[in-house]
DNA sequence: AGGTGTTTACCGCTCT
DNA sequence: AGAGCGGTAAACACCT
């Protein structure tokens, strides 16, 4: 497996599979769904490997995402204009990297297989689709609230009720992985108070993420750009497609208490990253099944997809 | 026409 | 060794 860190991935294969790619591409929107066009766009943007041979790799992807069952399809909405549907993460699926190595899942996301079971989850995509469709309905209803009572929130800023709580993050948010996988000397993640990586620190580290010039001063960490009118508000203004985090994150959902020491990190970093062994896997039950977050055991991705409606549940 | 989604097949690799 | 996973290719159908 190559080494991150050592040498550029500008034109290296990342060390993910297409599973992990477009786990990490939904992730990183707030909506917690993509349609295709944009998860393309996502690794694009992020792994430069993936600008080449893109029929090929886009191939791969798609019957991925048909393959797998941790992928499910949520059909536009009538007001939903455009090409082809959404994708998202099936919410049972967040322990699929069991293994800690996003190149091999230790065991295929079967729908209807050995998930943990949650009563709150759907299990069958149609039932999972629409449940999250849900999410996605609370979800935007959130940020259209939050929109109207946080008007003076300056340009730039994130909207705190998609941004990702400061708590729980799931495996598959690129912050997690970013946190997991890259520690800085010493165990600390670069990470600054927003919880977001501080991408200055990580270049070097991450040269296939930001060695491009795309995730330049402007995008630490930038949200997928793609349109999103879906939702009834360009999300761009919620993501701010390819633009700066929020400095100070304006968060609906109390966070925990900062850890003590570490004045300034939200309370999730120390979680895995200060106290995470290097076998720790993201996925594993500490990280992501909830011991050490509010989340129920065995629903890691419950809790993440429902973290937009945590959001949406404290503002309402 | 081009993008999207599904399915099948094959190969190489890793894990058990 | 066998099973399972990941990557790739290809064909086909559907949709915009």
């Amino acid at each position: 497996m190559p080494r991150p860190g050592r040498n550029t991935y500008s034109d290296q294969k990342p060390p993910y599979s297409y599973i992990s790619l477009t786990a990490m591409a939904i992730q990183s929107c707030p909506e917690k769904m993509l349609p295709l066009s944009d998860i393309y766009k996502f690794i694009m943007d992020r792994f430069p490997y993936y600008r080449e041979n893109t029929q090929r790799w886009q191939n791969s992807l798609r019957h991925n995402l048909s393959f797998n069952d941790c992928f499910i399809k949520i059909p536009r909405r009538p007001d939903q204009p455009g090409k082809g549907s959404f994708w998202a993460l099936h919410p049972n699926c967040g322990d699929m990297f069991e293994n800690g190595s996003f190149l091999r899942r230790r065991k295929r996301f079967k729908v209807g297989g050995v998930q943990p079971p949650d009563p709150l989850v759907p299990t069958k995509p149609p039932d999972a689709a629409h449940y999250l469709q849900q999410q996605q309905a609370k979800l935007r209803l959130s940020a259209l609230h939050a929109a109207a009572h946080l008007p003076q929130v300056p340009s730039g800023y994130n909207l705190g009720s998609v941004a990702p709580p400061s708590g729980f993050k799931h495996p598959f948010a690129i912050e997690s992985i970013i946190a997991r996988e890259y520690k800085m000397p010493g165990g600390l993640a670069a990470f600054s108070a927003t919880g977001y990586p501080l991408h200055n620190q990580l270049t070097p580290a991450w040269p296939h993420v930001y060695g491009s010039g795309m995730m330049d001063s402007a995008a630490p960490i930038s949200m997928a750009t793609g349109d999103y009118s879906a939702y009834g508000m360009p999300l761009k203004s919620i993501c701010h497609g390819g633009q700066t985090l929020p400095a100070i994150p304006v968060p609906i959902k109390a966070t925990p208490a900062s850890m003590p020491g570490l004045p300034g990190l939200p309370a999730h970093i120390p979680a895995f990253l200060a106290n995470s062994p290097q076998s720790l896997s993201p996925t594993s039950p500490q990280t992501a099944t909830g011991q050490s977050s509010p989340a129920a055991p065995g629903e890691p991705m419950t809790a993440s997809a429902s973290s937009g409606l945590q959001a949406a549940v404290a503002v309402h």
